[in-house]
DNA sequence: GGCAGCGATACCCCAGGGGTATCGATCCGG
DNA sequence: CCGGATCGATACCCCTGGGGTATCGCTGCC
């Protein structure tokens, strides 16, 4: 299988529509329709049912879907980390670090400095991204490694070390009435009148129903607990972050946070593993 | 990226030479000499250093290399699957699930009874394997979920769950002077006279050096071990396979052995998932 | 210096990927 | 119930590019 066949099912199979699919492939419809037939002929399977009217996946159809969106990460993967290691200089190539904006911001600059100060460091580019979206930097090669939150983020498919554990604290606009309490629980943090808990964004782009406004990361979030707009439960290290608008009430039965540094498994490369290892003697 | 590119890549970057990795691929020398020139001119990097007596990987080459193979995989796991999920007759598709021979016995049957009983159940293959391969039958996709042992098999890259932890014990021909102790450490079981610890092949097919026997699966091991010519240090469930002419002590220091369930990350499909399902409720 | 080994180049052929035009089936509004 | 709209499949054509053979140019080596 080419992966130009695997893109091309991968595209009829989110649209369900030849045409479309066609469309958004840059090419016109009877290829596609060959190209699949052709596909689905070598494979001894049939993928998609199609009455004149619908398409609809078959089970088997399923199947590859998930699988070929895997293997095209992987394929783009090489291509990128490939591009990365041949420009970045002649010499050793670089690696890339994605951590969420405004998470383990400590942790992340002693961290850099330390692998730094090591002999035989390699440049470290730092990519900031959204909640929940290292998992694809780590997985379509944008990066090499990246800081986790367990249990928010899955570490499904990749190797960790796990660098911190810590417990979590309700953040709250300076002054409010509950910020004299020496500690909450959680029920009592998500009940606050006026004050609903976030509504995180999912990887596919979507918000969860309830109350609460959307939020993306934690500038806005802390934005709005500043606004008096939101309350939010957050791992205590963010403390070091804040402004004085804003005060920490411990949270005693919200699970605890772990940070862990996490790459995938099959490329530990000399810069990833230098990383790995100072972060966990850190 | 064509997969084509990267199995051409693979041979080249394996052999070291174009002629022999044509020959592998069934092509001839030119045009595979025209499709790695033409690859590197689209990912803008030397793969490969090519003096006219010898080729060398290039760091940007080693790069690719590592990550090819693991794109390759992902295809061919996709290839795979999809066959297995279209051809397992019209309906449910069945599960392969991996083993190493000879071990987890009783475990294994108690599962498959027991998943066997729950409504809605698929047909499950039993792909018996030596020790160590478990890993490479998940990534390629001849098998969707598999038994390992931590710490013997990596679980890196997989999702799992853990099953059983259990001690080992060393087994010894019925009547070895050893045997009337009622444990020993594992510096007396590497070091008796005349029966040595045997030397388990690698992923690679290579043995690692040192004295004892040469093995691959459990069965050669026990017989070794009854013949009277090597020693071994087990799980204590194998216990319940061993014939009267073995005998087992305890190991009081030898690593606990864990047995997991562990399955490719993005293929959590229904007949994998009820399986893990029943298995750690067993 | 001649030779053997190896990758690159030159040149040719045709399979197959891509395009346009059109068909055939199905659904829908009137 | 009919005509038009929608959509995937088919027919047919073009030409890119993958694959082959012959050969060159470079490099060690006897």
């Amino acid at each position: 299988m080419e992966t130009r066949e695997l893109r091309y099912f991968v595209a009829v199979a989110e649209e369900l529509h030849f045409g479309r699919a066609a469309q958004r492939l840059g090419i016109a419809q009877p290829p596609l329709s060959r190209a699949i037939s052709r596909l689905e002929r070598r494979l001894g399977a049939t993928l998609l049912d199609r009455t004149s009217r619908a398409v609809h996946l078959t089970e088997a159809g399923a199947v590859l879907l998930r699988e070929a969106r895997a293997a095209l990460d992987a394929v783009e993967a090489a291509e990128r980390r490939t591009r990365r290691a041949a420009q970045a200089g002649t010499g050793t190539a670089g690696v890339v670090l994605a951590t969420k904006a405004g998470a383990a911001g400590e942790l992340l600059a002693k961290l850099l400095d330390a692998y730094a100060a090591e002999p035989g460091a390699v440049p470290v580019d730092v990519l900031l991204c959204g909640v929940g979206e290292q998992e694809r930097l780590l997985r379509d090669g944008r990066a090499d490694v990246a800081l986790l939150h367990r249990p928010f983020d899955s570490i499904a498919g990749f190797d960790a070390e796990e660098l911190r554990t810590e417990s979590q604290v309700l953040i709250l606009p300076a002054g409010h009435p509950l910020t004299r309490r020496p500690h909450v629980r959680m029920d009592e943090a998500t009940g606050i009148p006026g004050l609903p808990l976030p509504r995180w964004r999912g990887r596919d782009g979507t918000y969860p129903d309830g109350p609460g406004p959307e939020v993306r990361d934690h500038a806005q979030l802390l934005q709005l607990v500043a606004l008096g707009r939101a309350a939010a439960v957050l791992p205590e290290s963010c403390r070091s972050q804040l402004h004085d608008d804003l005060a920490t009430v411990p949270v005693l039965d919200a699970p605890t946070v772990t940070t862990v540094i996490a790459w995938p498994p099959h490329s530990r490369s000399r810069g990833v593993a230098g990383l790995v290892r100072t972060a966990t003697r850190l």
